[in-house]
DNA sequence: TAAAATAACGAACGTTCGTGCTTTTTTGCA
DNA sequence: TGCAAAAAAGCACGAACGTTCGTTATTTTA
């Protein structure tokens, strides 16, 4: 590896750091440039702006995303242990020591809900791609008998997701530390209400997503 | 009304404004000054300093939160449709006009949440209160005979957050038009599966939040 | 209506921001 | 070992940041 792609690298590894405790916002490239012992100028010419700086630092986290939570999930068997695999994969990547102050996405997609550009964008399509990733997992859950038939597999996904920001909100700001545990308490109910009609524990119910078209009085 | 309070309250309906869409990091006194046709020196004199204004901000805001979401909530009777009242204000609240970039107390949230100092002090203390509020709805809710006995509370106020966050982040960020559908059907299960055990309508399960102590394998 | 208090102003402070130049140092290859 | 290329540093810029100052204009009170 080239001096440059080296440094560049290291670069890339300290702003996450940043970005994760202070947010994409918070990220300056004279306070990069003093904790990495850099000139501000000499750190510059690596990336030619401050938005593409940003920009690659979400894309690494992106794919360091993909290699971490995503990819070992698809090791598992489908259906439902894939499911959970994504599940814990989320969370540990959530509390990794790699991100001491939080997943950077989750702050930069909050963070730029209302600021429209290319990295909106791109972590938009990232997001989705995830959302994807997670209803695609209950599509086959489905196809292979873990889950009913009658199953919404978007409103799995939204669910999924929520409880994954509950348990971010939870961890970082609350520092409630029961916060993996109701976590997870959540996420087997989810799951639970997804079984088939006739599992081998627990009495039927009414399987979720199926009431498309309902009363809804206002709005 | 004097003339002071009056610009100070300008100020921070503006302020609140500005925060909304940019955060509490991205707002400035130069641009809010701009905006509102007054000196930076002029504003400035109404807060003292930059942590003030944002503390008085916050404050309001929380104030305004107390007022809009929580206090109309206790006119419903106690139990189920007190806690559905508190979700729905809850979502009328997060898209509201008042708030052209979402709910600024999640927003400050999510950005203080490794920033120690008074402010996150006092969002944490606003925030305890809130999922406070939730998990009494809760235990009312039990003794009133809308929800079983074995139903953890905590573990209710985390997904009922949880959704809401979920909300927050499919409608502001997904810009997905389901969103508050999704909300909904992820909150009317979350009250399904806390149900009585012989309720009028669907079949008995085993109610949440009883397994308290369970087989955890790591961690 | 006169006096006291407050509100708002404009200019300037020192600092930090991102971003260009130019120069020096380091690196990798012939 | 010498030399071109790449990397880093140095310096400077214009703008914006929060903040302080002294002064003027406007309210409020007596």
């Amino acid at each position: 590896m080239n001096k440059g792609n080296q440094t560049r690298a290291s670069i890339l590894a300290a702003a996450t750091n940043l970005a994760s405790k202070d947010g994409l916002a918070g990220l300056s490239i004279g306070s990069l440039a003093k904790d990495l012992g850099l000139s501000k100028s000499g750190l510059f010419g690596h990336f030619g702006s401050k938005d593409a700086l940003l920009m690659a630092v979400t894309e690494a986290a992106s794919e360091r995303f993909v290699e971490l939570v995503m990819r070992p999930a698809f090791k598992e068997p489908a259906g439902r242990p894939r499911l959970e695999r994504l599940f814990e994969n989320w969370l540990d990547w959530s509390e990794s020591r790699e991100f001491p102050g939080g997943c950077p996405i989750m702050a930069a997609t909050l963070e730029l809900d209302d600021q429209p550009g290319p990295l909106r964008d791109y972590l938009l399509s990232q997001q989705q791609r995830w959302l994807d990733t997670i209803a695609q997992a209950a599509r086959i859950s489905i196809s292979v008998g873990h889950m009913d038939e009658a199953v919404d597999c978007e409103q799995v996904a939204f669910e999924f997701n929520a409880i994954g920001f509950g348990y971010h909100f939870s961890q970082r700001f609350l520092r409630d530390s029961s916060a993996r545990q109701k976590a997870r308490t959540a996420f087997r109910t989810l799951l639970q209400n997804c079984a088939p009609t006739s599992p081998k524990d627990g009495p039927p119910e009414s399987p979720r997503g199926a009431e498309a078209t309902e009363e809804t009085n206002d709005e």
